[in-house]
DNA sequence: TATAACATGTAACAAGTTACATGATTTC
DNA sequence: GAAATCATGTAACTTGTTACATGTTATA
């Protein structure tokens, strides 16, 4: 379902072909979530097949023909009922990565610190992606709720580091 | 995979049948992530089929008779495996309520305020259900890294909360 | 002239869910 | 005697992914 209220709220900004939704979810530079080639597509033709969105061939110069999809009125009437579904609904997120988390104790001090420590750079890695996706908007002050979401991963990450350092500290005292 | 270690994890501490695997895990009360029945009892066979758990036929009485599995030291060996695969590396939570964060802003002031505070409180009634668990194990302080994942959990929607309770009060001010 | 970027899709597969199906036993 | 619990599974479906398939046009 957040999948399609995210696919609509974009197209109800700016009508757009497949390919520019794409670069807006190949990474999670703007939201936390992603979708991939054929799944940005399938939506586009199954909006299509359910009326929320009509489809208009453009064709810039000599590059490929473009499927520009436009949102109609049943399209928006769905977006707004998604809304408010999502807004008022909290849908459980699941954490691969803290079942493992589980069963640190087996593994010997030593080796849980290093690979904690890689996981920590891997998240380090995404916070940084984060902030400079942040940094790149202009303005950001005055860029609403669009925001939110790359705040909430920024809070999100900074609280995962600061757990990993809780447990790596942790190992390193009682040796 | 982060399913498998789990299920193997369960295995190796106590050899047991399916049913009461599905019992530690219909709900999130001691885990981030949750197995519906047909999983688990997929799961089981394959795990058979790949030689990490042997099947032993037990009947108590006259109840239904059990498969109790139990691990193998291929199954033991695989876990070990994923553990150290599992721990070193970082697998993306996706977040799917937060996507409509980002549309609040169209929302009349009220409206996002009334259904925000809605998802507040499902969100409240997780984490009783986390602390009733954490709760319910005896000596919690000596649980070890098992604890961890419940701890995370709690964290994760003490920061949730907060969240919604600054957007809230932000709805709020600018009235 | 090779490679990256532009542009769109299909087919086969993977993982997990819902709904279906069955049957005994304990508890109210 | 009805309902909940114990116990196991299959079939069909949903959602999304990887791999396959194709062709043009800038760019290095």
């Amino acid at each position: 379902m957040e999948r399609k209220l995210l696919l609509l709220g974009l197209l109800r900004m700016h009508s757009m072909h497949g390919y520019l939704v794409l670069e807006h979810f190949e990474s999670r530079a703007a939201m936390p979530i992603t979708f991939k080639k054929p799944t940005v597509y399938n939506m586009l033709s199954k909006m299509k097949a359910d009326g929320w969105v009509v489809v208009r061939e453009e064709q810039e110069g000599k590059r490929p023909p473009r499927s520009v999809y436009e949102i109609t009125e049943a399209g928006e009437a769905a977006f707004q009922s998604l809304l408010r579904d999502e807004v008022g609904s909290y849908t459980e997120a699941e954490f691969p990565s803290v079942v493992s988390l589980a069963f640190l104790d087996l593994l010997p001090r030593h080796e849980a610190k290093v690979l904690l420590e890689q996981r920590h750079a891997q998240i380090e890695d995404r916070l940084r992606e984060v902030n400079a996706s942040i940094g790149e908007l202009d303005m950001p002050i005055h860029a609403g709720s669009a925001l939110l979401p790359l705040r909430y991963l920024q809070r999100h990450y900074m609280a995962e580091m600061e757990l990993l350092e809780d447990i790596i500290k942790g190992l390193s005292e009682i040796e």
